[in-house]
DNA sequence: CTAAAGTATATAACTAGTTATGTAAATATA
DNA sequence: TATATTTACATAACTAGTTATATACTTTAG
């Protein structure tokens, strides 16, 4: 019978939805019992007109946290019902002002007992829990508030995606992977230059005998991103972070950030005090990664790319 | 801005329909996030086929709470997602036997990872609050279950209109209401008899001089009210209560009961031990009321109405 | 064995919200 | 001051559920 019970807490939006519901539908009883014409989902706006006084219809919308075409029909039914006037005179136009009429005043008036024993019902039942549901609902209004659900639940995934993350140096076996990854991301923003074809095609030659080093990124076992740290020869950078590649459908696991800093790690045993990288500010998430390693923009050094546009360092803490 | 939130307990069906509202939005982006073509609505239908197997749609209505054609379109749905088969062979060819197909099962297995990563999220969340909004989800569940909001609501509404009841002994300006709120009833039923028109005419004469009593329910100061005890000739009974009437418009305020009590009070500091009734089975609410009071039916007792159909009797404890 | 009652499901119509869009009025900008 | 942009609202179309109802099949009772 409740398969649905023991689903754990990921089905607690299908556990809310039936509260709710159950909730709703005893208001609409309650609201007969009183023998009072009226409707649960007229509450929220009734409520703010009777506490505030005339309100326009998006006014309305932001406080009870409706769209403003779900105010406006409620609006209309509240019109209907007599229990409220609009187009009250407004020197703007567009504006939709509404207020209770004397017998929308009277039906508040009315609702006084029943908003009493309701509000007590309801505080006898928080009584009766030992978890307090209505407490618990105002954090958690807050928490989403701070964070939502989808960012939490995001976090959580890189984290648990990164362990399925390894990083390895570079293989004889893994030269295909490394020129054609960074292929793919070069030509679909720009052109091949002469030091791509260069570096690519002879990864050892150009990048590992003159004392640089090449990691990839396995996900599962299957190599899905690169990036180099070139020796370069300069009066201030000793290396360069560089051919950083990572697949399309390896994106949102972290693998970028991983493989920056285990590239950093590597200048730092290298000895370097300073890491120097070119990209292109077309490339966001790539910029936003290099940000969140902790390199700055820096300004005016010659550089053999034409797609470079932005040049960028990170001050080693030793 | 936030008046509603200021609107108290009462509000707590719109506060529910919030955050379901929310944590629903937000399941659908998890979905896009790990990139399985998945709709939130779907997953009570299919979480309970991948932990049970095949169900019939009835079957899976009951399980996840919802009405058997919610299950109806969703199955339909999934099936055209080709992650169910329906229509399976079974002996009973209304039954609409479903399971998932070769592909549902692969997406329950690629859901694992984020059923996970969600969960964690969602427990994170409780943790991070003082009030733990699952445990109270469960205890709201059980509360309504022993008692609806409704029962709840109506409990309390009693109560507090009966301390707006005040039961008054009859004095001579109350004969018009005694006589018209008995009329009102009896004629809409039965038609008027030679004992009513004596009695109603005439209370002190025939009510009171003889040693009986008539007390009057005012309900905000308007008599509304109004029940006899009558001093009988009789072997076995002293007193007969009689000449119950409430107004329509009093209904559920509890005034019966009210009344009841206070002619049973009276006929006890009159020394009588036991006390007679007469009624009739059609008057529904009046014979569960006497029953309410501890009036047990008893039978053939002569009497001078043709509209007694039920005589009852209450033993007064000393 | 047949008629009546009950069950399982599909379908239609409704409900309480949503997003998307068009229009008129107001405001900002060249 | 004319034009572009923004704002306020109404309306239309959609969504995820509901209740009501029709229909085919099964079970029960006579």
């Amino acid at each position: 019978m409740n398969t649905i019970h023991n689903a754990g807490k990921k089905a607690i939006g299908s556990r809310l939805r039936l509260l709710t519901a159950k909730v709703t539908e005893n208001a609409a009883e309650i609201y007969k019992l009183y023998k009072i014409d009226f409707s649960p989902k007229w509450f929220p706006v009734f409520f703010v007109l009777s506490e505030e006084g005339k309100k326009t219809i998006t006014q309305l919308a932001n406080e009870i946290q409706h769209s403003q075409p779900s105010v406006t029909k409620i609006v209309k039914e509240l019109a209907t019902a007599g229990l409220v006037k609009l187009n009250l005179e407004t020197t703007d136009k567009r504006k939709n002002m509404v207020s209770l009429t004397k017998k929308g005043e009277k039906t508040a008036v009315l609702l006084e007992d029943q908003y009493q024993d309701v509000e007590i019902a309801i505080e006898n039942m928080i009584e009766a829990s030992t978890h307090n549901i209505w407490e618990a609902i105002k954090e958690w209004e807050f928490l989403l508030e701070q964070k939502s659900l989808l960012d939490r639940v995001k976090e959580l995934k890189k984290i648990r995606e990164s362990k399925n993350v390894q990083i390895v140096p570079y293989e004889a076996k893994y030269k295909t992977v490394f020129r054609t990854l960074n292929e793919e991301w070069i030509t679909s923003y720009f052109e091949m230059e002469e030091a791509d074809h260069k570096a690519l095609k002879n990864p050892k030659e150009y990048i590992l005998d003159p004392g640089g080093k090449i990691f990839v990124a396995l996900y599962k076992d299957e190599p899905l991103g690169v990036c180099a740290l070139l020796k370069i020869d300069h009066s201030v950078y000793d290396f360069e972070l560089a051919k950083m590649a990572v697949s399309p459908k390896a994106q949102g696991k972290n693998i970028g950030y991983l493989l920056g800093k285990a590239i950093v790690e590597a200048a730092k045993n290298e000895g370097a005090s300073k890491l120097y990288l070119e990209s292109n500010t077309i490339l966001k998430p790539a910029i936003h990664l290099y940000q969140k390693l902790g390199f700055k923009k820096i300004i005016g050094l010659p550089t053999p790319y034409k797609r470079c546009n932005i040049q960028m360092e990170l001050e080693i803490e030793s």
